[in-house]
DNA sequence: CGTAAATATCACTATACAGTAATATAGTGA
DNA sequence: TCACTATATTACTGTATAGTGATATTTACG
């Protein structure tokens, strides 16, 4: 008997719909610095070298997908990751992807 | 002294490029269909529900992306998952999920 | 108040890609 | 060889969304 996942469409759409957070550049870029912590725009517009309105546009979908969090602090809004499986996920993928490379890379030595 | 894990910019773009795979639904059904054990194109065409070309051009991009491997028996083309991580990533974007939910079904509740 | 700074939003362009019908290609069997 | 089946490819359409400049909004401060 074999264990059946069945998944129905809409929560297929909602599974494609966070790989889709995930499948941006920028959108990893800032997650990755505010890995190392909570910041607000500006700076998260200087560490990662994108353009304020779209990095604000990215923090509204990432916030919007409850993967980020916002504070306010005065003129500034802070913010950060609020769903710390993401780290997981891009772990997992670095790992295949360094398997894969690896593979390749003894494919070219002929072995 | 913090543990800086510091991405280049291709790095970022292949991981970004593994999400963007997972990014679409039929996709996901076409993994998870594969997850119970090798099919070919035309079974798949009628698990998925979606058009042969649709699923055949599908295929390509998992094949390209050696997320799945590919054998011919005759005129079939019989496809496998290659790359088992696919499944723990499904698995920690649903758990997320369901805590994201629970917690928006807790909070309607006024709890 | 008026000004400046931080952030968000709007309007628009450009690009990527999912879906599909039609066709091409390749293997099978009469 | 011809007809049939399975799969891949091509050409096209439509849609989603990333990026961006300009503007709006909010808050702080003189």
């Amino acid at each position: 008997m074999k264990e059946k996942v069945e998944l129905s469409d809409e929560a297929l759409e909602m599974i494609a719909g966070r790989f889709r957070q995930m499948a941006d550049p920028v959108r990893l870029k800032i997650l990755y610095t505010l890995g190392d912590g909570e910041m607000n725009v500006t700076d998260l517009v200087k560490a990662t070298g994108a353009g304020q309105a779209n990095v604000s546009k990215h923090l509204g979908t990432l916030l919007n997908a409850e993967i980020v969090a916002r504070r306010k602090d005065g003129l500034n809004a802070i913010y950060r990751v609020s769903d710390e499986t993401i780290f997981k996920l891009c772990e997992v993928v670095c790992s295949s992807l360094k398997t894969q490379l690896k593979t390749r890379h003894d494919v070219l030595l002929g072995l």
